[in-house]
DNA sequence: CTTCAATGGTCTGTTTCCAGACTTTTGGAC
DNA sequence: GTCCAAAAGTCTGGAAACAGACCATTGAAG
């Protein structure tokens, strides 16, 4: 007899990820960061938001509160206020890095970086074997149009739009929230390392291969033009580390 | 300007999967359902496991406490006491399938099989991409023959086995959690259709097609071993649907 | 210049959840 | 038989989170 033996590890995880407050702030910092709400834009109402979040109101508030007190956040009364975001992704600066890596602790960069590379690739190979509707196509187009025409200071926040968009029309939820995952993991990595020109043109000719693969249902070569795009992301990092 | 045009939905969703109970009673049920904590078994002691779970002995004993009136534990006290399985998977029977997919809700079950292949797809093909020590390569050949050997009453267990085995080996966390996660989604719709004889004898051909890709390195024949196999299910599964 | 609707700001009582000390039961070791 | 250690069972006070009602501010529309 076997026994158990199953890793057991994976099942008798945490059952909440520590304190609502916390992770809320966590929440809204990551949306901030990765421009789902963009610079001058604001959160939804504190009423909408936090039926979102699935918490109360006050302990949204408190969240908010403190984004506000880090000047993340200006938020203003009366109708028409809400809740501006006011951060700008500031250029990183040596050191950065290899700050947000110890952050993460031993084993989770690769952790973050194999992970990222299995959903995504299994998106954009799910993505490619379906039948996709004009609507489709064009949403994708329009998300690689993004990025190609990205000013610098937009450049990450469009990148991941792109990145997402593809998790996002496979029509799977489960799928396209394991890739914000994905990518909410390796942020603050990448934003902790220049964006330089040559980097730019390289990856934009991996996202017009991706899109070209996806677009002409190869789900093989979608999945390897991902891989490689996400490859060379990862060396870049590596790169930067040492 | 684009705006923001991020589908948001993805990062703005909850941030607690509601009531700290009832989520550590799905886990634990997951966990028996799972095989995790095999039949006749118990479950980690009380503050050892409240531990794990990130939760107050309290809250887990409210749980454990549900379960067993629920019949799936056996609490007993004193030294060598504990919360032991008493749960056996019932037969199936007719009509089972229908009310598990209907708690799944609308999409839900394309949802489920469209992350499971994504993320297990992906962590064969990582995993045939990686150099393999001798002591892994026996996790996974030790894993196949558990299937192989199965009994009736454990296929599904040991099938499962076999399938985190993959994830776990790849040596990230993340990935391995995902694994369980799709795997968890599905598991009510396999205990809800019989195990038959021809459907164990195709999987196991295909589990060791799976084996021997790994094994000789084969990401790519890894990925399309694991993709026929999981597709097999998802056909099963319809059929019994119609 | 008044009104109004949308929004943030505040308050109160309740429920959930927690941390930790203490008690009881049990079966094996000596 | 006695003792002991490992486990479940119980209790209490406090902190965190919630639900919902209500207040205050704002800017646009009329």
């Amino acid at each position: 007899m076997d026994g158990g033996a199953t890793g057991a590890v994976s099942l008798l995880r945490p059952v909440r990820a520590g304190n609502a407050f916390e992770e809320t702030v966590e929440r809204l910092l990551q949306a901030i960061k990765l421009g789902v709400v963009a610079h001058g834009e604001k959160l939804p109402p504190e009423r909408e938001l936090a039926a979102q979040l699935g918490i109360s109101r006050v302990t949204l508030r408190e969240a908010i509160r403190a984004l506000q007190e880090a000047d993340f956040l200006d938020v203003r009364r009366g109708r028409y206020g809400g809740a501006f975001v006011v951060y700008r992704p500031p250029s990183p600066r040596k050191g950065d890095l290899r700050r947000a890596v110890n952050e993460m602790g031993a084993g989770g960069l690769d952790d973050a970086l194999t992970f990222r590379m299995a959903v995504e690739c299994g998106a954009a190979q799910i993505l490619a074997g379906m039948e996709l509707t004009e609507g489709q196509r064009a949403t994708l187009s329009s998300r690689l149009a993004g990025v190609n025409d990205a000013a610098p200071a937009d450049y990450r926040r469009l990148d991941t739009a792109f990145h997402l968009a593809i998790a996002e029309l496979t029509g799977s939820p489960l799928l396209a929230a394991a890739c914000a995952d994905a990518r909410l993991r390796v942020t603050d990595l990448l934003n902790a390392i220049p964006v330089l020109q040559p980097n730019i043109e390289h990856a934009a000719t991996q996202h017009a291969a991706i899109v070209a693969a996806i677009l002409e249902g190869d789900p093989e070569g979608a999945r390897r033009a991902v891989a490689e795009h996400l490859e060379g992301t990862a060396a870049l990092l590596r790169g930067f580390l040492s």
